[in-house]
DNA sequence: GACTAAAAACATACCGATTGGTATGTTTCG
DNA sequence: CGAAACATACCAATCGGTATGTTTTTAGTC
């Protein structure tokens, strides 16, 4: 009713983008889909994005804007040491995997995998979501690495790539095999390597 | 121009399909695509295959008729040991992981992410090639960790599964940072993971 | 082995539905 | 008022799929 609205409508298309894409997948979310989970219409659409490869970039980058909070406002964030936050985050991916497929499901692992030829500007901008998130894990794990007084075999940023290497999978198994326990067992996994790198076995 | 040119359609439009859609995508391969790609007409299309949904779960088996023999003859099968042989299958797709990028993606993974909603039996034929692969390295696993006479935290089935979650993370790592030395970076990270749980630090 | 009939393989032309996108409004609000 | 936000109606193109052929193999019979 008043200033809200204007962007609310451009958000609520985001929201629902969001929600469609990870479901469907982003070739098969259609901009009439969008309209009927919206409740507006393809005029108000086509005046918030330029065309669907527009609205694609947008939802990439409104992923990072949902989640990129969804981390920083995280109880692991509190943990005491970089290690045990590190540890931490990988739990806390764990425990979002035990839902349902479409809630863990990452949007832009799967737009990259889809449209990474046919839309290769979406492709980037979700390559640019993934490596992004990434980039807050290697703060902890250099400190981390500093820490122990240990050598290490790769680089921090490698690792924290890894990590969502092992993620990313840990969605594809799931998908593959009709369920998420595929997908947390992967995690526990990574887990283990992370505390194995580092040395340090206890719990 | 005898009696092979009857099969030899209908696997030209399968090896098309995985060109096409391991390149391009499930949803933005057409079935006109795939006739242009092929030389063959639609008429020919409809009647090796019922519809696109048969092709993809088509395409699906014929991904592992394609790679089941290029592990299955693969050097490091000689390897001596069952250790040996798991990590020489990691090296082994770390060698694959380096050409381009539509050659060493899975086609599994790729459809399985795209249709698990919109085209489950798709999504299902994909994750049985999947599992079906993973399938293939319990034994060496399982006798691996019996050789080794230690105590594992996991089961051989577990990290089976685990090495194609890497595998297909490390694939959308690749198509998110526009490379494939994410990806092989990733695949160490594997190898190491292998390597520290059977406490074999020497290459 | 020659002739034939049916069945499998393939081609051509087309269809209805849906797609992303546009043109042209009407409403809302600063 | 004027610009941004939204709605309605429509379009050309493309989609998967079908109907209807024509060609090629295969199988059976004499």
């Amino acid at each position: 009713m008043q200033t809200l609205k204007q962007h609310s409508s451009k958000r609520k298309i985001l929201d629902a983008a969001v929600k469609l894409i990870r479901t469907k997948g982003y070739a098969a979310t259609s901009v009439d889909d969008l309209c009927e989970e919206t409740g507006l219409t393809k005029g108000s659409f086509f005046h918030h994005f330029k065309g669907k490869e527009d609205l694609g970039i947008a939802a990439a980058e409104h992923w990072t804007a949902i989640t990129a909070p969804l981390f920083k406002g995280a109880p692991y964030q509190n943990l005491e040491t970089p290690l045990a936050r590190v540890l931490g985050y990988v739990d806390f991916r764990k425990s979002i995997a035990q839902g349902t497929l479409p809630e863990f499901t990452c949007l832009a692992g799967t737009m990259v995998q889809e449209v990474h030829t046919s839309h290769p500007a979406i492709a980037q901008a979700g390559g640019a979501a993934i490596t992004g998130h990434a980039a807050t894990l290697v703060a902890d794990i250099q400190a981390a690495m500093e820490e122990s007084g240990r050598t290490f075999p790769c680089t921090a940023q490698s690792l924290a790539l890894h990590t969502q290497a092992v993620l990313q999978g840990a969605f594809i198994l799931a998908k593959a095999t009709g369920g998420p326990d595929a997908a947390a067992d992967s995690i526990s996994h990574l887990r283990r390597y992370i505390e194995l790198l580092f040395d340090q076995t206890e719990e």
